[in-house]
DNA sequence: ACCCTTCCATACTCATGGGTATGGTGCGGG
DNA sequence: CCCGCACCATACCCATGAGTATGGAAGGGT
């Protein structure tokens, strides 16, 4: 790999280390991998990353903050070059598919953090900002499409909600059904996603939907 | 708690230990409880738990059966006394929700169930069949339903496996996102939920929404 | 050249916890 | 009565891995 010890700036240590240690995170767990494994990856051993870091947790959370930075990156260069809101949009969707649901090693890490958050309010704050991030990015793509008459309007926030956490559902869901995180789902995946935006039953429904009455029942409120 | 160390008949101490360990569990995650915790919350040592399992995996597996058998019974019983169709489905979703979904202590669990999944395919196996048999559960409620005529017709195994996806990333917006998990928001989820099978956007709008038309104010979208 | 600061390697400490070895206790049956 | 098995407690082993102590090499300033 690496043809030659050339020295390497102490400056982009930290980046590096970061680095290494999200590659092995999202391959095998947080607790899978200990500071040695780190620290051989980026060429280095634990000294080094004792300097750089003062613990486990803080590169724990730096690699977080470096995947965060780097997914917004990947998007946006995704997007760049398409002018259509509808296709941005699309894009978008496949971006988050491809690299949320459908990577193992995405799920991994992801699935990961979400067990830190659990005891670690630095971890639930930096996911709760970066997802905060996308949801408005998505709301804004979703409004420009809309606006442009391509997606019918209305409830973006509400619709960009729901698609999101049935993302996060498929997700949980690819990571035990194999079989629904093969690539060649990838299309059916996008399209039912997007379906999400348009509400009017134009996704492949038979269209029989006569009586719509509202639900009036009292609710008991058990448990 | 326990007043007398009245004997324990050998054959419940299983269960037992499973009981035990999954309530630890799901207060600290699989990788925070240590074997003799679960063993003295049952009353025993290190020694009775390795008569009755073999490994701390095994315990691990036991637990999670425990919970998918006792999920089942109480959601179950939560709806026998209901004959109406669509009560009976939101009588589901409530117990879904307030359990799966606000539960704090049921997230740790299932969160840490997740990350096992990841690298134990028996795990992974049994909460697949337990996944399965709630979505044909959700199925069999919304066709009652659509049959009696209290929801549109169509499309119910598609709308239950949105549901269901929604649901599992609500669960994991409920961990970093503590507001969205007050006990106040269970109703506003459960409409938002049955809305899903309202596609005519019936839904009732979730709090905080005061504003529904499509904006159109150009964002800046950096970092 | 010299020192001093930065950066990194080596070798250690030590707490943790899964797993085991072994010995004790109660109880049913011969 | 006592033997033996089921069941459980105690004490141990030992691999793991986070964190630390310490010393050495590189490089810049004077």
């Amino acid at each position: 790999m690496k043809l030659k010890p050339a020295r390497i700036s102490a400056a982009q240590m930290p980046p590096r280390l970061a680095q290494s240690a999200f590659e092995l995170f999202a391959e095998r767990g947080f607790a899978n991998v200990n500071l040695d494994q780190i620290a051989a990856r980026a060429g280095v051993t634990k000294g080094s990353l004792y300097w750089h870091y003062r613990s486990k947790h803080e590169l724990l959370l730096a690699a977080c903050n470096l995947y965060y930075r780097q997914w917004h990156a990947a998007v946006h260069a995704a997007l760049a070059p398409l002018p259509d809101p509808l296709e941005r949009l699309r894009a978008a969707l496949a971006f988050s598919v491809a690299s949320c649901v459908l990577d193992r090693q995405n799920r991994m890490f992801t699935i990961s953090l979400f067990m830190l958050m659990q005891e670690d309010a630095l971890a639930r704050a930096g996911w709760a900002q970066f997802y905060a991030a996308v949801r408005e990015f998505y709301i804004g793509l979703v409004a420009a499409a809309q606006a442009a008459g391509r997606l019918p309007p209305g409830a973006a926030r509400r619709r960009v909600d729901l698609m999101l956490e049935a993302m996060e559902g498929l997700k949980l869901r690819a990571g035990f059904e194999p079989q629904a995180a093969q690539p060649a789902e990838q299309q059916v995946i996008i399209d039912s996603l997007l379906g999400i935006f348009l509400p009017q039953a134009a996704q492949a429904l038979p269209a029989g939907m006569g009586k719509t009455q509202t639900p009036r029942s009292k609710r008991t409120n058990q448990r």
